[in-house]
DNA sequence: TGACTCACG
DNA sequence: ACGTACGTGAGTCAG
């Protein structure tokens, strides 16, 4: 037989250590199981054991500091985010069968000797997995130990037998023992004798073999005078630590090895735990499925409803159509990146599968997704709304989608698959005739329905997010027509400048190097030139423009760093970039991700261009390459602060209210407040420090961070700050609500019903959980101001149809949208999505938005 | 792959 | 005592 035994507390400890703090949606810290799990899984493939044990300490906890109690109130050295992972493991070890073992009075270390003793007296193999070194003492012909590692939240196992331990340590196993009682060990607090370390212990067990032949013969080995000495004077450090180096094979453990041969899983419990931590790709590799989940209570909302589909085959689809019009029908749809390719859909317990292949495919697609009768269900409808505005399709009456509603549930999941979600939510697929995505499809939407009522955001889904998911589908089809030569000869022009800084800054330097490289730059400056040395980042000095732009006086050289890393970001990112995805039809086809924030913005991807330049002169002149087509005219228009007035509106705040119904300049206005002057003595420097205060307060504020934006000291700002917030009592008490009330719900929401679940307030580690209220304060303000925008898309987007014009959304940028018109219509357009823009949303201030029109981006941004 | 830097709101 | 504003995406280097 062949004994896998684990030591639990190591394999965990290096786990934890290797792989970045991971968290649930509830806060439950994940990353020391996963890691342990993932460098089990490896263990449990390479060597195939027949039975397995999984060796813990059984440490009381002491409770060393109990008048800090709250903090560290655990086993010393480890930390509570590591402490609260060790039950939840041992709970789904046992789920998945294996078994646990402890030994009062002892180690795991001495149950993995134990267990390797046992082993070999009975003539069987075992492999200790252990993340310590302290274990190879263990090794024999028949037991060999794997040093289990993770890195880069990858495992990895290194495999020490006999040999290998001959061949690094040139001792053999037991000899190990006699080392580390000369050299000691701190971490184990093992004496040693002292004076004599690493090298010195191995060269003399490498000459005499052991302790107790070096000192029965003491006076007659060669050794040097001063290593005799110290030997002489450690006799008694080093038998004890002999003593304490060797592990025990003694535990009172249970010594029958076919008793550890693994149980059957208990796959509904452990698929349970396992999408409780969301471990949802490791399910897969233990074998498990969203299909093993118990129907537990919170999850059976369908338990009576489990029914049976029946695929039924050969009807001519237009024969299906007759049938599903007026009904309720659920669907999936392929798609090849442009067209639908096939679709699948169930009505009742019917189940009907079609593709490009079956006759009238493409005439009933029509039909079926511009039927206003049918009410449909279906997941990612972007792609379907996509392939309809491309064919000139209406597509009507989708009234969920579970990518959609599972983003709204939860906007912090990395991805929102099908089979992620199955899994999250433990839905159990219908039966069904044949193996397809749609048995589990209807249950997933059934149950993800439920919870999006329960959370009352039904509204918030197919009023802003569906709707909106054909907004951007256009956009995306539509494009953003560019100047491909200008962009290249623009790029072109750099390319001599970039030459000339890149040789000029070499020369000051005294020898070439890479610029772009952070680490080369930082010896040349601060090892090199000696500049005097601001941050410091982890691997090295910092280089950013913050740190450079305070040694612009000091050498001469800074300017042109600065001026290099403008130019090839320019170069690289936008030249270069931009160049790569301009579409055969010579426009711009970016990607609008609707699922990636946590505030409900969107993103831009393949190229994002929501990231333009337009803050220095130089950058901004890109925007002339981004134009409207021949004929056509661009219009633009963007919101002004929209942010402080979501803020003065959800806050309440009577002052702040008053001051955007006066129309004031909101800097201005606050600066007079805070600084007690009438608003005609404010000056600009004031201003823009008040404006620093303004954007410190909906990022959620520190005195620190706003001293060092507006180069005062850290106690003048904390003055400006408590000043503010004591001046605009209602933003005070908005903020202190806010986050109050999270840490009880545990998420914040913006005016719309939009969440984000905030696990960072329950952390034990102060700055993640500062982390967590800033984002409390922010979220609100930032959501609501991105549910305002899009609500502002479908209006303008609807609008366009209604009064048949050809004008057409094709960008967003936060606060800003942009249409192509064409020129007869181009002042109509300004002034129609200026309208809509106000007009989204009645909040208790006004809301304004300012349009400019141009042949341009650079032109029509007002 | 992660760290760093920097472009935008 | 501690570290320092919210939300993104892309290019580059280096292990």
């Amino acid at each position: 037989m062949k004994l896998l035994v684990l030591d639990g507390n190591s394999i965990i400890n290096r786990a934890y250590y290797g792989i970045k703090l991971l968290t649930t949606k509830d806060g439950q810290y994940t990353n020391a199981i996963y890691g342990f799990l993932t460098t089990f899984r490896k263990l449990l493939d390479e060597s195939e054991p027949d039975a397995v044990a999984v060796a813990f300490d059984l440490k009381a906890p002491t409770f060393r500091h109990k008048a800090y109690s709250g903090y560290k109130a655990n086993r010393k050295g480890m930390p509570d985010e590591l402490a609260a992972q060790m039950q939840p493991l041992k709970d789904l070890l046992c789920a998945l069968g294996f078994r646990i073992v402890t030994c009062e009075g002892f180690e795991a270390d001495d149950i993995l000797g134990t267990l390797a003793k046992v082993c070999t007296d009975s003539g069987n193999e075992c492999i200790i997995a252990t993340g310590d070194r302290d274990s190879l003492q263990l090794v024999s012909p028949s037991v060999s130990v794997r040093i289990a590692s993770t890195k880069f939240g990858k495992p990895e196992v290194t495999l020490y037998d006999v040999e290998k331990i001959r061949e690094v340590y040139g001792v053999s196993p037991e000899q190990l023992i006699e080392i580390k009682a000369i050299q000691g060990d701190n971490s184990d607090c093992i004496p040693g004798v002292p004076g004599i370390g690493e090298k010195g212990a191995a060269d003399l067990i490498q000459r005499f073999g052991s302790v107790a032949y070096i000192y029965d013969n003491l006076d007659t080995i060669d050794v040097k005078p001063g290593i005799r000495k110290k030997l002489e004077a450690g006799k008694e450090s080093a038998l004890i630590s002999h003593m304490l180096g060797t592990i025990s094979t003694d535990a009172d453990i249970d010594k029958n090895i076919s008793d550890y041969i693994p149980s059957p899983c208990d796959k509904k419990t452990a698929a349970s735990m396992m999408a409780k931590l969301e471990f949802f790709s490791l399910m897969e590799k233990w074998g498990l499925s969203g299909a093993d989940i118990a129907n537990t209570e919170t999850t059976d909302r369908g338990a009576n409803e489990i029914r049976t589909l029946t695929v039924k085959k050969d009807i001519p689809l237009l024969t299906i159509y007759e049938f599903i019009k007026g009904k309720n029908v659920d669907f999936l749809a392929e798609t090849d990146g442009t067209d639908i390719t096939a679709i699948s859909l169930c009505c009742g317990d019917d189940v009907y599968m079609c593709d490009m292949m079956t006759p009238d495919f493409q005439d009933f697609t029509e039909k079926f997704l511009s039927d206003t009768s049918i009410v449909k269900r279906t997941h990612n409808c972007k792609p379907i709304y996509a392939a309809a505005d491309r064919f000139g399709w209406e597509c009507s009456n989708i009234t969920f989608d579970t990518m959609l509603a599972a983003y709204l549930l939860n906007p912090n999941s990395p991805d929102y698959s099908m089979s992620r979600l199955v899994s999250e939510y433990s839905v159990t697929p219908f039966s069904c005739s044949e193996n397809t995505d749609i048995e589990i499809f209807v249950p997933l939407a059934d149950c993800l329905t439920a919870e999006i009522n329960e959370k009352q955001q039904t509204n918030l889904l197919q009023e802003i997010e569906i709707p909106l998911a054909r907004v951007l589908a256009s956009m995306e089809n539509i494009g953003f027509a560019v100047d491909k030569q200008g962009i290249y000869e623009y790029g072109e022009s750099m390319n001599e400048d970039i030459e000339r800084l890149r040789a000029s800054i070499c020369e000051y330097v005294g020898y070439d190097f890479n610029i772009n490289s952070p680490k080369q730059l930082g010896s040349a400056l601060f090892e090199k030139l000696m500049l005097p040395k601001g941050k410091k980042t982890k691997s090295g000095y910092s280089t950013s423009a913050e740190v450079l732009e305070e040694l612009r006086d000091v050498h001469p050289v800074i300017g042109e760093i600065l001026e290099y890393r403008t130019l090839t970001k320019l170069k690289s990112t936008y030249c270069d970039g931009l160049l790569k995805v301009i579409g055969a039809d010579g426009r711009i086809h970016s990607n609008f991700n609707q699922t990636e924030t946590r505030t409900g913005r969107i993103s831009s991807t393949e190229p994002n261009l929501q990231n333009i330049p337009v803050r220095t002169q130089r950058g901004k002149e890109f925007r002339k390459f981004f134009r409207a087509a021949d004929g056509c005219i661009l219009a633009d228009a963007d919101y002004s602060q929209i942010e402080l007035r979501v803020l003065a509106h959800i806050a309440n705040d009577e002052h702040m209210i008053k001051a955007f119904e006066d129309n004031k300049d909101i800097h201005t206005s606050t600066a007079a407040k805070v600084f007690g002057l009438p608003d005609e003595m404010v000056t600009s420097q004031l201003r823009s420090r008040a404006k620093a205060v303004n954007f410190g307060i909906v990022y959620g504020i520190g005195a620190f961070s706003l001293a060092k934006d507006i180069g005062v000291s850290r106690k003048e700002a904390d003055r400006y700050i408590k000043d503010y917030l004591k001046l605009y009592s209602g933003i005070d008490d908005y903020m202190k609500n806010t986050v109050e009330q999270a840490k009880t719900v545990g998420y914040v929401t913006t005016m719309f019903g939009r969440r984000r679940y905030l696990p960072e307030l329950v952390s034990s580690n102060h700055n993640l959980r500062a982390f967590g209220e800033r984002v409390a304060r922010n979220m609100p303000i930032q959501g609501t101001a991105a549910d305002i925008i899009k609500i502002a898309m479908i209006k303008v987007y609807d609008r366009l149809r209604k009064e048949n014009m050809k004008a057409r959304l094709i960008l967003q940028v936060h606060d800003e949208l942009i249409v192509e018109a064409p020129e007869e219509e181009a002042e109509k357009a300004a002034k129609l999505i200026s309208e809509e823009m106000q007009n989204a949303v009645q909040l208790s201030v006004p809301l304004t938005a300012d349009a400019g029109i141009g042949k341009t981006w650079y032109e029509a941004k007002a």
